[in-house]
DNA sequence: GAAAGAAATGGAAACGTTTCCATAAGGAGC
DNA sequence: GCTCCTTATGGAAACGTTTCCATTTCTTTC
């Protein structure tokens, strides 16, 4: 009994032929009142389903997709994957995952795979939109696809916060608050064009805004103790007084290593973040960062695949505006308009001035509430 | 030539039989050294890659494995579906994604999707263990599985956090710092075993060390403000001096609460959360928590499907010391013991702080009314 | 140079569907 | 009772693989 059931068995249960209890259980074309009973009997003794490797089979299609992004320990992409598998749940589809890493390697053959297994449809995140093997392969195969998360070159459909011109806000609002020489802190800078991307909106608007060139520090472990990089960034730059982080988590574990280094945050070192994930509110002081909707991004370009592939008029990447949006928090505070003569020593006292913490911690009182 | 190359493509263009074309691919029996060259140019000229799906037909396998989670939006399962990811990937699997958002109804529909694609094995966290219609079908069908998160019935494996021991270590640290009256804060109750297992394991305990019977708090929303459950709940149970969360994501909900409501956390409110997520350890009071293993977790469950699979010896599951353990964080202090004198609540803010003193007096205030 | 063994090759069946087409069964009308 | 429709039904091909088995081709050995 360790047999699983076929239409064949099914067929000679109900001593007919298998066209007809396809017909039946497919409810395509005609069949008789008694037939219909019992086909829907054998199928129920023998506790029939249908194999779909059989249908794919037959109608070359697998109602699955597949999706392809960087890691989903980053709730940014989480939340974009999330709302990506829900739409295609609704809409029959299931979704095959695979996480690269940020490793072009791991993404080249998960596409490969995911071709050869024939999905209707791809979702990806790559790491380098412009010189993606992988891409170029669904591309070749013209494979229902769209990316996610990277600006896509020439007029092509893409699903992305906006990094550029995101990045610029965050100068804008640096500029708004006075603080004139910045730094941008980057993970995996080298494996995300996404980290690039904002690099250069921020440092183009800085310009713009006659702010200093902002300093770049890179750092490439994941962990989470900057304390270290923290500390020789800025010793290095003292006249720093706003940090950009490419994300989140990066600009909490700022805010974290500042506190070892009795650095006050934000009296002394304003800290924007990106993305917007949730803890940021729930944290003190609550984070500044831009706002973004991946969930509506995922399920945007979700519905781009969907549109491809029954040819209905795919859905409109919304306007910049409602892709990302900033988000005021108490790590950014205003800087005091600027004194006049001596450039940057006191404009911003040493980091390490004990007495400056405690007079700072006053005002931080006010902050809180 | 929008037609996708099948081996009989290759054969023809390689002028030769499909056996031979499948046979130089696959390495498997012998081909002469002009006849396998023949063969690669036609793959090479024709793009050509096989098809799993005729290829799953055939062998009725599909190396892919299903997935179901509740949601990925929680860190937990998002790094637990990671680890899968990455050590089915390793083994030549992919992963089919399915978060059922706690839904049973979506749970069942996708593990009968699932078998229908004819998956190698299933991992699944359902929402009750004891009850699921997709884990019989499941079982029915004698296919490969594991169990994440749930606690198995009756000798059966699984790989879970160890709820009720954890949730009983938390009862231990409350009664060691000298907390009676606590609170159990559990979202989605009714849906997740899980919680429920938490909340006995921690009344059991509660129980044996003496304490009061811990209040059930339960919340229903999936927002982020907790405030006016939070002040309800304490004004009704005046006497609380801790409270257990059933998420770290509640438990920073939670602190927000209270210091919206004047609480001081931890000097007029402890706080101890599970799941150690990464933020917890970035935020200020740092979380105390139960940290968990989930990416092992996952791992060694797809491990124990891989074994089943090709026969080879499972993993053991991790003793419970191994899967969880208790992390300290300033969001719990010890309470002064009743009769004695203090002694060790030093390790905590100084009692001078302007802030906590105002924070207390406003809770006694409250409590006095 | 022939026979025998080894190596290489191709045909065909099988996997589980759907669908086209041909045939069988059932009524209606004469 | 016969023809003629309609309605039901089953056979078989096709989808893209792998693998068994039979056949062909090449080496070797005497």
């Amino acid at each position: 009994m360790g047999h699983i059931a076929t239409i064949k068995d099914v067929a000679q249960r109900a001593r007919c032929g298998v066209a007809t209890v396809s017909r039946v259980l497919n409810n395509t074309g005609p069949a008789s009142a008694k037939m219909r009973e019992r086909v829907l009997a054998a199928v129920d003794e023998l506790d029939f389903q249908f194999s779909e490797v059989g249908r794919s089979l037959q109608s070359s299609t697998t109602r699955t997709i597949g999706c392809v992004v960087p890691s989903i320990e980053n709730p940014v992409y989480a939340n974009a994957v999330q709302g990506a598998q829900e739409v295609f749940l609704n809409a029959g589809y299931q979704m095959l995952l695979v996480c690269t890493n940020y490793n072009p390697e791991i993404e080249t053959g998960a596409i490969r795979t995911l071709i050869a297994k024939q999905v209707d449809g791809i979702l990806l995140t790559v790491a380098d939109a412009q010189n993606s093997e992988g891409l170029n392969l669904i591309r070749s195969r013209q494979l229902p696809h769209s990316l996610l998360f990277n600006e896509a070159p020439a007029g092509q459909v893409s699903w992305s916060v906006g990094d550029h011109a995101a990045a610029a806000m965050v100068a804008d609002v640096f500029a708004e608050n006075n603080h004139t020489h910045t730094g941008f802190l980057a993970l995996n800078f080298l494996n995300s064009d996404r980290a690039r991307q904002r690099y250069e909106g921020f440092v183009e608007r800085c310009a713009q805004n006659e702010m200093a060139r902002p300093v770049l520090l890179e750092v490439d472990d994941d962990g989470l103790d900057l304390t270290a990089h923290l500390k020789d960034f800025l010793d290095d730059h003292p006249s720093l007084t706003g940090i950009f982080a490419s994300n989140d988590f990066l600009a909490l574990a700022s805010i974290r290593s500042a506190r070892k280094l009795s650095i006050e945050v934000p009296q002394d070192l304003s800290i924007v973040g990106f993305d917007g994930i949730k803890v940021g509110q729930l944290v003190e002081p609550s984070l500044a960062t831009i706002e973004t909707v991946p969930q509506a991004l995922g399920a945007g370009a979700s519905q781009t695949i969907l549109s491809i592939i029954n040819g209905s008029a795919p859905p409109e990447v919304p306007l910049e505006e409602k892709r990302f949006s900033f988000r005021a928090g108490g790590s950014l505070m205003p800087l005091a308009a600027e004194s006049e003569d001596d450039g940057k020593g006191t404009a911003f006292p040493p980091s390490n001035d004990p007495t400056h913490q405690k007079a700072k911690s006053n005002r931080r009182d006010q902050d809180e509430i």
